[in-house]
DNA sequence: TTTCCTCATGATATAATATAACATTACACT
DNA sequence: AGTGTAATGTTATATTATATCATGAGGAAA
């Protein structure tokens, strides 16, 4: 019986290149940080600060919302996580070091939230908005609409 | 004396093109609506809800926070206004009518936020996300970075 | 004109999201 | 052991947004 699935693998994977990452840059990984990241990469749609820390104390820790908050923050800043704007919800990378440009597609219907292969679209983009004189440091791309998935129903 | 500068003819532009507009379509612009338009209207930078809700109450609307997000959602949805998702802010529309997939330029600098002409780029994103098998409907882009005023200085 | 209907506003309360501020702990380096 | 830095604990509060029910204003139909 073959139950590992490929999305399993994939977590999997992810957790151990975010923890050798770690490891390398001399990052600390702590034990609720961790724990934030394992319960995003779980999850196909993005999960609310609250609703995070709802699942961290069922996990056993006993959390304010200041601890949710800095493993977030911390998990942003170096690119583990991303931080869906239209949603106030937040999602785990699943492309690490591919791009600092994502392109999140948000379904309305099952409201799962995937990144987008990187585009060229992102470097025109920037480089359009360079005509305008504006210098581009980030972008914040997010498409609604509905998914292969659903849209197959 | 030419005191008239090209910024405030623009925004007396907008607000009777908003006129027009709602007149044809049989749209209420109601004291608070149109208040609310004239304060994001005036501003080059985002503005809050709370912010909007205090300065109504400077001009004479003793309002409390339902009655600002309800004009917005008004402004909103017949795209006179737009959210600025990255700010929880909300800016007036500077091209009615022109397109329905803004891109936003946000200046770190002195906060500006500024609406990029319409661009080849906006399409293009549809359709590359298109060939993921993802059916975009919406798509909200902002950049930020330094605006091309700060960046001279 | 009055009745009814719809949409807008008033008003109160509360939900949901996020941060400030300060105390305490852990742990690496000396 | 002593010191410095980063992480966590804890309390309080700020900020953003909505639910709910009551009231009012104005047009359409009887």
């Amino acid at each position: 019986m073959i139950s590992t699935s490929w999305a399993s693998l994939k977590r999997k994977l992810l957790m151990e290149y975010i923890e050798k990452y770690c490891k390398d840059k001399n990052l600390k990984l702590t034990p609720v940080r961790r724990k934030v990241f394992e319960l995003l990469n779980d999850e196909k749609s993005g999960l609310g600060a609250y609703r995070i820390l709802d699942l961290l104390r069922e996990s056993g820790f006993n959390s304010q919302p200041p601890v949710a908050y800095r493993a977030l923050d911390f998990l942003v800043e170096h690119g583990f996580v991303h931080k869906i704007e239209s949603q106030n919800s937040f999602v785990a990378c699943r492309e690490p070091g591919a791009h600092h440009s994502p392109i999140f597609m948000i379904c309305k219907k099952c409201d799962s939230v995937s990144e987008a292969p990187s585009l060229a679209s992102t470097s025109e983009l920037s480089e359009a908005l360079s005509a305008t004189g504006f210098q581009v440091e980030q972008t914040i791309i997010e498409a609604e609409g509905v998914c292969s998935t659903c849209a197959d129903k």
